[in-house]
RNA sequence: GGUCCCCUAGCUCAGUUGGUUAGAGCGCACGGUUCACAUCCGUGAGGUCACAGGUUCGAGCCCUGUGGGGACCA
């Protein structure tokens, strides 16, 4: 028999088996060896990760959780399929390549689309294969036949007749309003994209004085900056504003209606600094009077609330900042000046003038762009949206009528909150990565010659399109599945001359990614094989950070358009934090770990092990990792590790063991024989239990547990003193046990172990589960039986000799060690000899007549203590 | 402003429907080199379960409040 090295290496075993696993094709579901038919299939999607660069934990984390599942139903015997891929992340990936085109002294706006996009394709390409590489060194048993990209042709396939469906539901409308505008980005983001530091951001409150019209001073008489602009006002109403810059688009004052300091200056009009503006003095509840002055500025153009307020009273718009954040040309003299420069200037400006009463600290809370961090501008601007008004009451009740589970069900709260307060989605994108608009506008005859590209400038086709006054009553665009089908549409309704251009925007990143769970199983074609085995999915697990951008999105666009729930569980994990508490994935550099250094320092199945182990369904992990002379450590890893070696040797004595009693009389099962297959048993209907309830920390602690201490340091023990036929079949029996309860949580190294026990095992009494299947990846999971009389019997009679055993090494080591912290200096005269003794063995061994002595009182069904 | 989570051993965390003496890993102390494993074995110390009330025969767990920390939504 070939000798085992004294110590697991994974690094020459996880390669080899990865490699074998998918060359056999163990990870289809095609493969599988036994499944029942009649029970539902166990799928789930991987949560695409960005083309944007490479894994961290976060990923680790979602592969060994989704892995687990996977091998976890696989091995119960329900067909199984893991569908991988990636997601194209449009903004995310543009903004990275746009960097690195950057420090390579390009600028990407200054290159054609088509340029461009090529670059991104290559990046894309670069990632892929490290990100791959990443998820299959985890080792996860995903279907890769199945890969799929959330911009490759199917995908985009299941995008457009998703957006056509809901546009021709009059679900999808253009509309010009308001929206969050990333001036570094140059695009349109949705609410969920705009991120507010919980705890503000260091500003100033400005109080501003703007002079009221009276019949004495009915506006300015000297130019702003003469310092004598204000000269001759007496009557003045004080605003308080965070963005002095938006004075210039002021088109109101607003006071509270009860706010009696106000109520005589209702209607009366006041004269805005610099622009010399006229503008009214409204009322409106929505003014807090306890807020600054009491009284406020109102810039419909350039603020949310204002703008609402603007609609309200049908106050004017007018833009002062571009899309760029500059001043435009309604900016009066700070025309061109970026906003913050603006900002400062106009303030000593009206501090020259006398109108700048004071300046307090204040802290404001800024909407800074997810991926460019830059400030946030509110900005009238034409875009897509989706109505997701009953698509969010659907979501909602999906989860209240159970056909979608949450885990853990705390999340629920956070679902029904966000979804009943839903708004509508922004879900156009003024980039080139992505998905674009599948619209095609009738460009309008007389203006075909500025359709043509100038330069790098495309203007939006929208701005060229037929009016509606020439319409008269056709379309004035077409949503098609592709150009061919546009054309054929619009062919009939304006006769051959037509002339179409698509919509220049691209799609929200997660309107592809919201498609997942169908658009991988071959959706729109509800005819596909895939579609139709394996739709819905099962189970959908991802961090819940995503529960609003990804999560609620599948389920509402599954309901509307496959009208099913994508998944029925959700299981949402934590995120992986470093050890100061920092999430990792927003982490400096130097602190977010790459998984595949503690791969090679620990082996995968440690990492995996620690990553389900760690902690709880939706807690954060806080990992204890810690830099050593550039290498990352973890206490709790390598505890992992050892657990692993542990197994390993358990293994390689198991495996010694099986030679010896070859030819071992027959002599019926030992108490201990008995009781080992007892606790497994127990162990198995609880670590089932866990499992199948998603406490994959607690049912892996308790395999830990047993595997350890009541396999190792117990029944191996004991079996050294036997010498029997039963005693083989038991080592055989539990180690498979062992090795098949655990392949979920440590694949590489069951699987490895596992083969050299079905060889070592091999003959007439070998159980079927190592006999009849070629890999642990398809063997079957440990079933769950009941206890019998004899179990509780020999559990009752091990418990009883495990707390002797106990009692017995106590008493020894109490009275070998030195009674350093057990007694007082001085309880023993300095230099007196410890008593030594020669070392008893460590095996407990007595005769067998003895062990009755120790029955125990207590009734059995409590296990001792252990260790 | 609304919502959620956390506070359990020195550290990091489990503890799922309330049920004997509250657990693990690491760390710590003491002892152990033949016979699978020093990535190991044995023994031990260490907890007012944040605090205050309440419900209950019984509370780490349920309820109310307070304090401290974190997250999300406006």
């Amino acid at each position: 028999m070939e000798q085992l090295a004294k110590t697991y290496d994974p690094k020459t075993v996880e390669s080899r088996l990865a490699a074998w696993w998918e060359a056999e094709g163990y990870f289809r579901p095609e493969a599988q060896l036994h499944f029942d038919a009649a029970e539902r299939p166990f799928v789930i999607t991987i949560p695409p990760p960005n083309v944007t660069g490479t894994l961290h934990m976060g990923h680790a984390l979602t592969s060994a959780i989704e892995d687990l599942m996977t091998r976890y139903h696989r091995m119960k015997g329900a067909r199984t399929l893991y569908v991988p891929g990636t997601d194209h992340a449009g903004i995310a990936t543009q903004a990275v390549v746009e960097k690195k085109l950057a420090k390579e002294g390009r600028n990407w706006r200054e290159m054609s689309r088509s340029d461009f996009l090529e670059e991104v394709w290559d990046w894309k390409e670069k990632s892929l294969q490290i990100i791959t590489n990443q998820q299959k060194v985890m080792g996860i048993s995903a279907d890769w036949t199945r890969e799929a990209f959330t911009l490759d042709e199917p995908r985009s396939l299941a995008v457009r007749t998703a957006f056509k469906t809901l546009f021709d539901e009059g679900l999808i409308y253009r509309d010009t309003r308001m929206i969050n505008w990333d001036p570094v980005q140059l695009t349109g983001v949705s609410d969920l994209e705009v991120e507010t530091d919980e705890d503000g951001e260091a500003g100033h409150l400005w109080f501003v004085r703007y002079p009221l019209q009276t019949n004495r001073w009915e506006g300015p008489r000297h130019a702003w900056g003469s310092g004598q602009w204000a000269e001759g006002t007496t009557e003045w109403i004080t605003v308080a504003t965070t963005r002095p810059e938006t004075i210039l688009g002021d088109t109101a004052v607003m006071v509270n209606p009860d706010d009696e300091r106000y109520t005589h200056r209702i209607a009366c009009r006041a004269i805005l600094p610099v622009i010399g503006r006229e503008v009214p003095i409204i009322s409106d509840n929505a003014v807090d009077a306890a807020f600054g002055t009491g009284a406020v500025k109102v810039t419909p153009a350039h603020d949310f609330t204002d703008y609402d307020v603007g609609k309200r009273h049908h106050l004017n718009f007018v833009e002062v900042i571009d899309e760029r954040a500059k001043m435009n040309e309604n900016a009066g003299p700070y025309a061109g000046l970026d906003r913050f420069v603006c900002r400062k200037k106009l303030v000593a400006d009206l501090e020259k003038e006398g109108l700048l009463v004071k300046v307090e600290d204040y802290v404001v809370r800024l909407g800074r762009g997810q991926r460019s961090g830059a400030v946030i501008e509110p900005r009238i601007s034409p875009q897509w949206f989706c109505n997701m008004q009953a698509m969010a009451a659907q979501a909602a009740d999906a989860v209240k009528n159970g056909s979608i589970r949450i885990v853990p069900e705390r999340f629920e709260k956070t679902w029904f909150q966000w979804l009943d307060n839903i708004r509508d989605w922004c879900i156009s994108r003024q980039l080139v990565w992505g998905h674009q608009i599948p619209v095609w506008y009738v460009i309008d005859p007389a203006r075909r010659e500025e359709a043509k590209p100038q330069g790098n400038f495309i203007p939006h086709p929208s701005t060229l399109a037929v009016t509606a006054a020439a319409a008269a009553g056709r379309p004035a665009r077409y949503s098609a599945l592709n150009e061919d089908a546009a054309y054929a549409a619009a062919l009939t309704d304006w006769g051959d001359d037509v002339f179409l251009l698509q919509d220049t925007d691209v799609l929200d990143t997660w309107f592809s990614s919201g498609l997942w769970p169908f658009s991988t199983l071959g959706w729109p074609d509800i005819q596909h094989p895939d579609y139709k085995a394996w739709y819905p999915t099962r189970m959908l697990e991802t961090g819940y950070d995503i529960i609003f951008f990804w999560v609620a999105r599948m389920v509402m666009l599954g309901l509307k358009l496959t009208g099913q729930a994508p998944f029925d569980t959700v299981y949402l994990h934590g995120l992986i934090r470093s050890s100061d508490g920092a999430k990792m994935s927003k982490s400096k550099p130097d602190k977010v770990i790459d998984p595949l250094d503690l791969v090679s320092g620990y082996g995968t199945d440690a990492l995996r092990f620690y990553l389900v182990t760690a902690g709880a369904p939706g807690n954060d992990i806080k990992m204890d990792a810690r830099k050593v002379d550039g290498r990352w450590q973890s206490d709790r890893i390598e505890g992992a590790r050892n657990f692993a070696n542990k197994l390993w040797n358990a293994a390689r004595y198991t495996l010694g063991r099986l030679e010896t009693l070859a030819d071992a009389p027959e002599r019926g099962a030992s108490l201990a024989d008995s009781w080992i297959r007892a606790r497994a048993a127990q162990t198995l209907v609880e670590v089932r239990r866990q499992m199948d309830d998603f406490q994959y920390g607690e049912a892996g602690k308790l395999l830990y547990d047993f595997a350890w201490n009541d396999f190792c340091d117990w029944y191996l023990e004991l079996s050294k003193l036997q010498n029997s036929a039963e005693t083989r079949r038991t080592l055989i029996e539990i180690l498979d046990t062992i090795l098949r309860a655990l392949h979920p949580f440590m694949p590489y190294l069951t699987e490895e172990i596992w083969q050299k026990l079905k060889a070592a095992s091999a003959g007439e009494s070998q159980p079927a589960s190592l006999r009849d299947f070629p890999a642990l990846i398809l063997a079957p999971y440990p079933p769950a039986v009941s206890p019998t009389a004899e179990s509780a019997n020999a559990l009752d009679h091990i418990a009883a000799m495990q707390e002797a055993v106990r009692a017995i090494r106590n008493t020894r080591s109490s009275a070998r060690s030195r009674p350093r912290s057990a007694s007082r200096p001085g309880s023993r005269p300095a230099g007196t000899p410890t008593p030594s003794r020669p070392c008893a063995r460590r095996s407990p061994l007595w005769p067998a007549s003895t062990r009755t002595r120790w029955r125990s009182a207590r009734p059995s069904a409590r296990q001792p203590r252990r260790r």
